[in-house]
DNA sequence: GAAGAGAGCGCC
DNA sequence: AAAGGGCGCTCTCTTC
């Protein structure tokens, strides 16, 4: 029936139109006009002149940039930083630097500004976006926000100089490299001019320039006229603005075949083009999507842990003088005048961390109440509690860095959802009518790691379901019952925890790189005993001792570190290894790579969960947090462990992976379908203080 | 007064 | 002599 009428009613808008269009036999354009000057597109008419000319030249690549401005006031985090809504953000202008390469290596720029505050011009941009080129910006992220706002398709094929220069350079000006020890004092002023050099370095358009040999006409206005965007009303675009504009999409336009002679040049060019440039997408559509929040809890919550705070605090101060449990120094008095300070020594220093404060508990009736503070104050501090990071469209966009660490992996900020307390997970909800999901890799970086350095016994135990517990099985044998030895991993895990514990220590060791005295403090137990751990822990993977410390020295006079698909992690400089390069030499093949593959299969997903109007709400390392409609959400759970399952299947063919789903409790984000851990604790908070105040 | 270091919490 | 990789964030305290 629907269908019979939709199909009367083409027949009925055919009628009306004439029958057949009129071919429009059009004139070909003229290069040189175009290329001599900044077209500004106002007119239905003027966007279409520039279409046809983008279907008539033989072109490469287009580079493009926007001006915008945002409607909300955005939320000051500090001095240097203000992070605004990216859902309130308004395009104003899209310019387009449109390439055509001449054989002898030259080339014309047809240079494009686009006034979007004009409705009528989108059906022609929509035109433009479809051009099977690649489109370069500068970090594309802003770029697709005003694309998305205005209902535009992105260009699947994408190049993010920022995001490049980012990935050529990881590790380089590591912060840990500035706080060596320096011998003398004429160490330490080199040093310190080789810091302050090094804070010259940026990412920014203009720098990355510079370092290619780029001219950028407009580096001392830049400042001034991208702010002029910002506070923008309604007036007429200053001849000023339009060059501006049309300069930055120049720029990127100009950098982009550099790049890929230098990508190619530093091994990473397919690593950029398979992987990181469509997370660039991908990772701007996470944050456009943004999460919901559960307003009224938070708002509860807030209160009651507000007024246990004051409670414990005026306790804490009233009874023992205490007026600041955060202050080092205060805490390190009061405990002077109790004669426990001593309790707090640790390698030569006092501390007051949570574990130690654990093991001290009943010294002094405070220690519970300083133990509880510090909870409740670190919980109130994080800011998935401040309501201005709601956005318009009442969800909150965390601003999700691409590439934030040295290794590849991503880092997120305001809120840090990616560090976000367990108890607090349950603050993020799903829409009406939709349910948020959990998928994960099993023990994926062991997995990786068994792959990388070739070790066929690792590989079997990863193979074999429970890595940690097909460990245990074998190594601790002599202690087993006979019918257990060939136990399934996940009844094992329930029976032996200790053992299969011991052997995840053991394994995450590997990859990091412990030593013994930090398994024994791990293990809660002695050096001795640790090693002898260790080193028969060693023993079941012959060839991966080997494999680790020649790595590490093959890397290290190369000068870098490398993912299975050749992302680099750089030295400062060549030289002794010291432990804690060695460390993410050995490291950085194994969480990089993890991280390749997560992104890559981010990528896929994306794609797949159009159509069913799901999205990847979270990206954690190694799961993903989806939230996708009740009526498909089980088909997306299914989609999204199949994909997971093959992706890594892909990059590494001898792997079997794993993938775990939690989908017990799709009405917010949660742990094994616990969605009340935080009132829970609470609760257990307001009780023990009713029994320790009065 | 700003900026950075350090301690300490949280996450994979 | 230190002693597990990668982070964000908040708070205190020191330094310039």
């Amino acid at each position: 029936m629907h269908l019979l009428n939709q199909w009367t009613d083409r027949v009925a808008g055919a009628s009306i139109k004439s029958v057949v269009p009129m071919i429009d036999y059009k004139i070909p354009k003229s290069p040189e006009y175009y290329a001599e000057r900044i077209m500004f597109v106002e007119t239905r008419e003027e966007a279409e002149n520039m279409v046809d000319l983008a279907y008539q030249r033989p072109l490469s690549h287009i580079g493009f940039d926007t001006e915008f401005r945002y409607d909300s006031p955005g939320v000051v985090i500090d001095k240097r930083s203000t992070v605004f809504d990216p859902r309130s953000i308004r395009p104003l202008l899209l310019s387009l630097a449109m390439t055509e390469p001449f054989g002898d290596g030259g080339g014309r720029l047809y240079r494009f500004v686009i006034d979007l505050r004009n409705r009528e011009l989108l059906p022609h941009l929509r035109k433009i976006f479809q051009l099977p080129y690649h489109f370069c910006a500068h970090y594309a992220k802003v770029e697709l926000f005003c694309l998305w706002k205005l209902g535009l398709a992105e260009s699947p094929c994408i190049w993010d100089s920022f995001i490049f220069e980012k990935a050529l350079h990881l590790g380089r000006y590591h912060h840990k490299y500035k706080i060596q020890n320096r011998k003398d004092e004429m160490q330490t002023i080199l040093a310190k001019e080789e810091v302050s050099e090094k804070k010259k370095f940026s990412y920014s358009l203009v720098a990355s320039c510079q370092r290619y040999g780029i001219t950028y006409a407009m580096e001392n206005s830049k400042e001034r006229l991208q702010k002029s965007f910002l506070i923008h009303g309604g007036e007429k675009f200053s001849k000023e603005q339009i060059e501006y504009s049309a300069e930055d999409a120049v720029a990127a336009a100009k950098i982009f075949p550099l790049q890929i002679d230098k990508a190619a040049r530093a091994g990473i060019l397919r690593h950029c083009e398979k992987v990181e440039m469509d997370w660039v997408t991908t990772n701007s559509r996470i944050e456009w999507d943004g999460v919901r929040v559960d307003v009224g809890k938070i708002e509860s919550v807030t209160k009651v842990l507000e007024s246990c705070k004051e409670k414990i605090k005026k306790q804490l101060y009233d009874e023992y003088g205490i007026c600041n449990i955060q202050s080092h120094k205060q805490l390190a008095e009061f405990f002077k005048s109790c004669g426990l300070l001593n309790k707090f020594k640790i390698k030569g220093k006092y501390s007051f961390d949570k574990e130690i404060l654990k093991k001290n508990v009943s010294l002094h009736p405070s220690i519970p109440l300083l133990r509880a503070a510090r909870r409740a104050s670190d919980l109130l501090a994080d800011k998935i509690m401040d309501p201005r990071f709601i956005g318009v469209d009442g969800r909150v966009h965390a601003d999700h860095r691409q590439l934030g660490t040295d290794t590849g992996r991503q880092t997120s900020r305001w809120p840090n959802f990616l560090g976000l307390d367990r108890i607090l997970r349950p603050l993020v909800i799903p829409e009406e009518g939709y349910g948020i999901g959990e998928v994960d890799w099993s023990q994926v970086e062991v997995g990786i790691a068994a792959a990388i350095y070739h070790d066929t016994a690792l590989i079997d135990m990863f193979n074999s379901g429970d890595v940690y517990s097909a460990m245990a099985q074998k190594f601790f044998k002599s202690d087993l019952l006979e019918n257990d030895l060939n136990l399934p991993g996940h009844e094992f895990k329930k029976k032996y925890p200790k053992f299969r514990n011991q052997m995840k220590s053991c394994t995450l060791g590997i990859i990091y790189g412990i030593t013994p005295i930090g398994l024994a403090e791990t293990l809660r137990t002695t050096k001795n005993k640790a090693t002898t751990l260790f080193d028969q822990f060693m023993e079941m993977f012959p060839d991966l001792k080997y494999v680790l410390e020649s790595t590490a020295q093959t890397s290290g006079i190369r000068g870098y570190g490398c993912t299975s698909t050749g992302l680099r992690r750089y030295r400062e400089k060549l030289g002794r290894v010291s432990r804690w390069e060695r460390n993410w030499l050995t490291n950085h093949p194994v969480q990089g790579s993890a991280a390749v593959v997560f992104k890559d299969a981010g990528n896929r997903l994306m794609k797949l969960y159009k159509r069913y109007d799901a999205r990847i709400v979270i990206p954690l390392h190694d799961a993903f947090i989806f939230e996708a409609p009740m009526d498909c959400f089980e088909k997306v759970t299914e989609i999204t462990e199949h994909v997971m399952c093959e992706t890594l299947q892909e990059h590494f063919p001898e792997l079997h992976p794993q993938v775990e789903a939690n989908i017990f409790l799709p009405t917010c984000w949660n742990k094994d379908g616990d969605g009340y851990v935080l009132e829970r604790w609470i609760e257990e908070l307001e009780v023990s203080l009713k029994e320790i105040i009065k």
